[in-house]
RNA sequence: GACUCAGUAGCUCAGCUGGUAGAGCAACAGACUCUUAAUCUGUGGGUCCAGGGUUCGAUCCCCUGCUGGGUCACCA
């Protein structure tokens, strides 16, 4: 990379790195570096009567207010900030200033990782702070980071670009309050979520992520290719019909936290990679399912946020069990005022059309009742609710209703208005099952490209016998959204996926120095904009001229000059 | 994918009917020994997203593209 590259900051820090380096000190220790205390039990345990004590802390410089011959920092470490005094005669008590004078004011920045060693005092202004009698550089920061300020709970000069925060999480994480405790949030969902299913007594297990059969949901999949076997893959949208083949091979219960991936749309509440945990309990039904749903999302809540309800956007959830149970149906005839029972599929999709409802001839009569819930019903549960009894045309992996016909024993639990798990009495009846995926293939045939294919080994699998089984699928990352407040699954993503930074391509200076261009001149010549020598064909050769000479003076960098008919000659040989 | 809004200094943002740009913070030089959005004085810093077009002249107007936000569609 050239210096032309670089901001006018990047470059003076870059110089800053030598000079330390040329004074003796390495701006990447390779050392351990002893940290004794963290910024927040300094100050809970600080006690203005109590003796002196002394202690060793590392982080990042974030913020610095030199006065002379004194200064105060703030220290960031993992868990929080930290002031400390810095006076210059104590940090050098002997005649060279330098550590104070060169290396603190002039060589270090905001970003650069540094150690104190020191004593906890309170200042005048009453904050607890370090006292600091020894300064370890650990590690410099080439780049600016962007300052944020704090006052009385108001943000100056926020760092909020959704672009920059995240492709830059890192940054994003660094400088903005709370983003860090939303992540450890996440990890205390995912954690309770886990100790729970272990304390029952189920078995954490891990299954294929690439697939040969993309089963277990309608979605549609990635693909990619495994060069060993010559032959194309998919990546899995759901671990479902792994996880049950685990119950056919006798486990009391399976469990799997992974990522899913389905080749969708982007946008607040969808990514195309994104965490799922299903889990699969012999013996069970969808009603006991649902009672154990219920209990876990209130006992993740209090984990999260000390108590049953958290605050999403304007209203209150509760995670209070029991949540209510409504048959979908019944749902829908609230909602819309039409009752599906005993209506045909040209019926519901008249009723459809006449709502002005996007319907068409592919869509059966499973694909229609789903239409009319997302339409009508779906977005007005906000309270936790238990959506039930689903039509068997669109529930084709699940049992048949004990007692009512024409449906399903599966449920969806709705939070926010949205989705956030789907279960079953799983269907164990392997003919029924192979019937099922028949339909589904027919489905594809009339047009819908997420009809599931039929997974043969899945259905000798079931063959060989599955007990009663429910299970149950739930999106971790909408429950991160739903257990913490937050609108956008972006939010709860660390690196949510975004489209590809576009690097313009430059030539290499191979073909620059073709033309007869010496080496150094190359970086100036793309500094002035001129990528690639094609580009050069176009440019006016007395104003290139005049800009490469121009930057020559500007950044001082001692070259000499080309002459009109040196450039001029450059571009004929093109 | 459609519509819509936006892209200006490292960050947050101004910029008048079109006359090649400003502020705060950050940076640099200096003053200051308990400050905390430190303050004060001075200085430097820009491909105004990219490429075309209109014009004597474009950050500004028009077209195309790129990137992002919002809304809708798709997607349980």
């Amino acid at each position: 990379m050239s210096l032309l590259d670089l901001s006018e900051q990047e470059i003076l820090r870059r110089e800053s790195l030598k000079e330390m380096q040329a004074m003796g000190i390495d701006p990447y220790p390779a050392a351990e570096y002893v940290v004794t205390d963290y910024s927040t039990n300094i100050k809970s345990e600080f006690s203005d009567d109590a003796p002196r004590k002394e202690v060793s802390v590392a982080g990042r410089i974030m913020s610095r207010r030199i006065m002379g011959k004194a200064s105060f920092l703030e220290l960031q470490d993992s868990k929080g900030r930290i002031q400390v005094y810095i006076s210059r005669d104590d940090l050098c008590p002997d005649e060279n200033k330098d550590m104070y004078n060169v290396v603190f004011k002039k060589l270090l920045d905001i970003g650069d990782f540094v150690g104190i060693n020191g004593y906890v005092f309170r200042t005048q202004m009453g904050e607890i702070s370090v006292h600091a009698a020894k300064m370890t550089v650990l590690g410099k920061s080439l780049r600016p980071l962007p300052i944020v300020k704090y006052k009385d709970g108001v943000a100056y000069d926020k760092f909020e670009d959704p672009e920059l925060r995240y492709r830059q999480r890192y940054v994003d994480l660094l400088v903005n309050d709370g983003i860090k405790e939303k992540f450890l949030k996440r990890a205390t969902i995912i954690r309770t979520l886990r100790s729970i299913l272990d304390e029952a007594g189920y078995t954490e297990v891990e299954t294929p992520i690439l697939q040969s059969i993309a089963g277990g949901a309608t979605a549609r999949p990635f693909i990619t290719h495994f060069n060993a076997l010559d032959q194309d893959m998919y990546m899995r949208i759901a671990t479902e019909l792994y996880l049950k083949r685990l119950i056919v091979g006798g486990f009391e219960g399976v469990y799997e936290i992974g990522k899913n991936f389905r080749n969708e749309g982007m946008d607040r509440t969808h990514n195309p990679e994104f965490t799922c945990i299903e889990l699969y309990v012999q013996y069970k039904d969808y009603n006991w399912m649902m009672n154990f749903t219920e209990k876990m999302l209130e006992r993740i809540c209090i984990a999260v946020n000390g108590k049953p309800e958290v605050k999403v956007g304007d209203n209150v959830i509760s995670y209070k069990a029991p949540f209510p149970r409504v048959p979908i149906l019944d749902a829908i005839k609230e909602k819309s005022g039409f009752d599906c029972e005993g209506k045909s599929e040209e019926e519901i999709r008249e009723f459809c059309k006449s709502k002005g409802m996007d319907v068409d001839e592919t869509m059966g009569r499973g694909k229609l009742i789903d239409e009319l819930f997302g339409e009508f019903a779906e977005g007005s549960y906000i309270q936790p609710t238990f959506i039930i009894d689903y039509p068997v045309e669109m529930s084709p992996l699940t049992k048949m209703h004990r007692s009512k016909a024409g449906l399903t024993e599966r449920f969806e639990l709705m939070v926010n208005g949205k989705e956030l798990a789907n279960a079953y009495s799983e269907l164990n009846d392997p003919l029924d099952q192979e019937q099922r995926f028949v339909d589904q293939m027919k489905l594809a045939d009339k047009g819908d490209d997420e009809a599931m294919v039929i997974d043969q080994d899945f259905l000798r699998a079931l063959q060989y016998g599955m007990p009663p089984t429910s299970g149950i699928g739930m999106g971790i990352d909408r429950l991160v959204m739903v257990m913490t407040g937050e609108l956008a699954i972006q939010e709860v993503l660390l690196f949510p996926q975004m489209k590809p930074e576009k690097v313009q391509t430059k030539d290499p200076v191979s073909k620059y120095t073709a033309l007869g261009i010496a080496e150094e001149w190359v970086p100036v010549i793309q500094k002035a904009g001129v990528l690639t020598v094609e580009q050069m064909k176009e440019v006016n050769p007395n104003k290139f001229q005049q800009d490469i000479c121009g930057l020559n003076k500007k950044f001082n960098l001692g070259l000499s000059n080309p002459t009109k008919e040196e450039v001029a000659e450059w571009i004929s040989k093109i």
